[in-house]
DNA sequence: CCCGTGTACTTACACTGTAAGTCTTGATGC
DNA sequence: GCATCAAGACTTACAGTGTAAGTACACGGG
């Protein structure tokens, strides 16, 4: 057909393919993500896609291990609670900043060379500050568990937070005062300002880090 | 089962079509959840679900509330501390019994009644322990990430626990020793039989069980 | 020159959710 | 007994999905 100047377009590559994906993701969401819709946005056919892509879960494999990339590393030898509410913190924004990555993050396993790379430099911050191996393995996974249910749970939030007090206001009347009476309070309050219904990562953070200390000092710091 | 439903006159019911969804999603996996195959399982036709669901969305809702009905309740008055572990625990299996659940009670807002249910008495047995409103609601929140989290990292994990030493040894020349050490020893010291590598929910719970406790004394029981 | 190799394109297939319209069936009022 | 009626099951159709299979073309090395 008509081969003219728009043949001289960039060849496509691996990355090309996953950035535009992301991409797409971030502004429309993770439902918009089909090849042809991605293909689409390169210039491109679908089906061109699986020259550089095995599949569309390779795809999404990419796209996960590129945001895995954006989390702070932790790092060994300072101090590990710190380091460790670091990387919480920076994952936890991570994955709001990229809304469709928590759910792939949780949804079956991610083995990226970023996502290894960032469990690995974790359980070596800890075990650079004593954590015995196997205490590291399960404070690191206790961590994690809940980075990623509490970001699920903020994803999932349905109001901004400032409106959340307004939003109880309208809701409390539909709230079934019989069937769930503390919720009706909860409502209550939130809707009377004794209660910003706002939940902070720091929270169950801190109980966790807290908890980890004590058990650090009871094991007793073991070099390995 | 009973269920090889094509000879059955009984009428279509809501109910019909979300135990046939559930029944499917338990033995085939969420992915086979389609109007067409849940349908299938009832011995009529896609179109005629439509009669009793008002779409996709809504059957995976009741689904999902019905797996939330499954979870025991805890009850205020009694040990908070035990009635929030036997909750958890019992989260954790219903969700473990029905794969699929973990990943749709994260994702979308779940508001069915058993669901309300379930939280109203949550924060209802916090609350009789002496637990002020807002701080029943933090303490909910981490708990249920917590849970939610360790839960699907559990139903992702690749391998049985029997075979996690055997697996471990396997892989452990594909682990690059330079680019990840520590996650080399770990495989090393599992593969060795010196550390089971297995998680257990208990050891997160017990680390903010035991912050929350502490949190309560500090913050002086209120009753409200 | 030709020819292999890589990459993009085209076509096709078996699925998906669901809008719109039709037909069957069993209960009710006369 | 018969007409009426509504509920609910069925049929068809459409726009979308991932991807298998086959085709076309441009370029670098003999």
């Amino acid at each position: 057909m008509n081969d003219t100047a728009a043949s001289s377009r960039q060849p496509l590559t691996r990355d090309r393919v996953t950035e535009a994906a992301i991409a797409l993701a971030d502004t429309e969401g993770l439902g918009a993500v089909s090849m042809r819709r991605v293909a689409g946005a390169l210039g491109v056919e679908a089906m061109s896609l699986y020259n550089h892509v095995a599949n569309k879960d390779a795809l999404l494999a990419g796209m996960v291990d590129r945001v895995a990339a954006e989390i702070a590393l932790p790092v060994a030898g300072g101090d590990w609670r710190a380091e460790m509410r670091r990387r919480a913190v920076s994952a936890h924004e991570t994955l709001m900043r990229h809304r469709w990555a928590a759910m792939l993050f949780l949804s079956g396993v991610n083995t990226g060379p970023a996502m290894l790379r960032y469990v690995d430099a974790t359980i070596g911050c800890l075990v650079a500050a004593g954590f015995p191996y196997p205490l590291a393995d399960h404070a690191w996974n206790a961590i994690d568990a809940h980075v990623y249910g509490f970001t699920l749970q903020a994803l999932n939030f349905p109001f901004a937070p400032e409106d959340y007090a307004a939003q109880a206001a309208a809701y409390l009347p539909q709230i079934d005062r019989a069937a769930t009476p503390h919720l009706h309070r909860m409502a209550e309050l939130v809707a009377a300002g004794a209660h910003t219904g706002r939940h902070d990562l720091g929270f169950g953070l801190d109980l966790i880090l807290d908890g980890l200390s004590r058990r650090l000092a009871a094991e007793g710091p073991v070099r390995t």
